[in-house]
DNA sequence: TATTGTTATACTCTATAACTATA
DNA sequence: TATAGTTATAGAGTATAACAATA
């Protein structure tokens, strides 16, 4: 494991500070468990993209997800092979790739989901289930994404 | 500037890909400003946490704040060599560096907090105030950062 | 033997630039 | 001319490993 602060002294309140120690233990506790199923952040990102509203251009989704089109492509290119979604030319506007998810990759997309908040469980155990959902809330207020409905994992 | 999901879907709701956006948003404000003053987010974190407790050895201030001994060793010769800390053995332990800010390193400080809460004001904007205490609350509970006053910065 | 600081190196992420094919 | 996708490359940021000095 990387570079865990032990336990001493926090010193430190501004929230540039707090908010890139909290990316790096999520990331942390959540890399693990889905590199164990086969698949990195992104890759579900995208799937759990794919998932929301389905046939979406490979622009669109990097739009969404603030994924660089470079990036984009290799991570498609690696779910395509695994035939965890499909990519197609689209046939109004050639350029344009549509992706859409296989059954493999609900599937899949499933899986991941469940290690995902598996492992957000540990990673924000300090907060109870109001606070998780006050923060959650307030995370993606500050983002300016609109007024969604949470979609919280059931348990 | 990187890469600013450009308003369409935000399809997700997870909090490790909320948290990821949030930590680049963050980032993306604040760098900036801080660059223009001469310092990396990492500098001001440094100043920061010796102006919390002063005289801390380097290890201290890697453990407070998550950085690599590495890493450490690089800032600090940077923020010595600018005359803003001072960086002594210690008599009692002779492989420990102790530091310490100096006059101007306490100014330097200052000067970072200032760029750095104005930025943090536009980057997190959709938030009104009360959010945002709730917010950083609820961020450094979730670091598991015992219960400290807010110390927050002054308008 | 374990710890602090140091150095050099490797690795991962992400951004950039240049190219193609379409429009 | 501008956009979607691709490719290859470069640059941050961070981790790793080995070493010297000290405990």
């Amino acid at each position: 494991m990387p570079n865990q602060a032990t336990s001493t002294a926090p010193a430190l309140g501004s929230a540039d500070f707090l908010i890139a120690r909290l990316h790096r233990t999520v990331r942390d506790h959540v890399e693990g468990p889905l590199a164990e199923a086969g698949f990195s952040l992104k890759a579900h990102w995208v799937l759990t993209c794919l998932l929301g509203e389905e046939p979406q251009s490979q622009q669109q989704v990097c739009n969404a997800l603030a994924i660089d089109r470079s990036d984009m492509v290799r991570l498609v290119d690696e779910l395509e092979e695994r035939g965890l979604l499909t990519r197609t030319r689209d046939k109004k506007d050639r350029r344009k790739h549509t992706l859409a998810l296989t059954k493999a990759g609900r599937a899949a997309q499933k899986l991941c989901d469940a290690a995902v908040n598996n492992a957000l469980d540990s990673a924000l155990q300090p907060l109870s289930r109001d606070e998780r959902t006050t923060f959650h809330h307030l995370a993606g207020k500050a983002l300016g994404l609109g007024e969604r409905t949470p979609r919280k994992g059931k348990k």
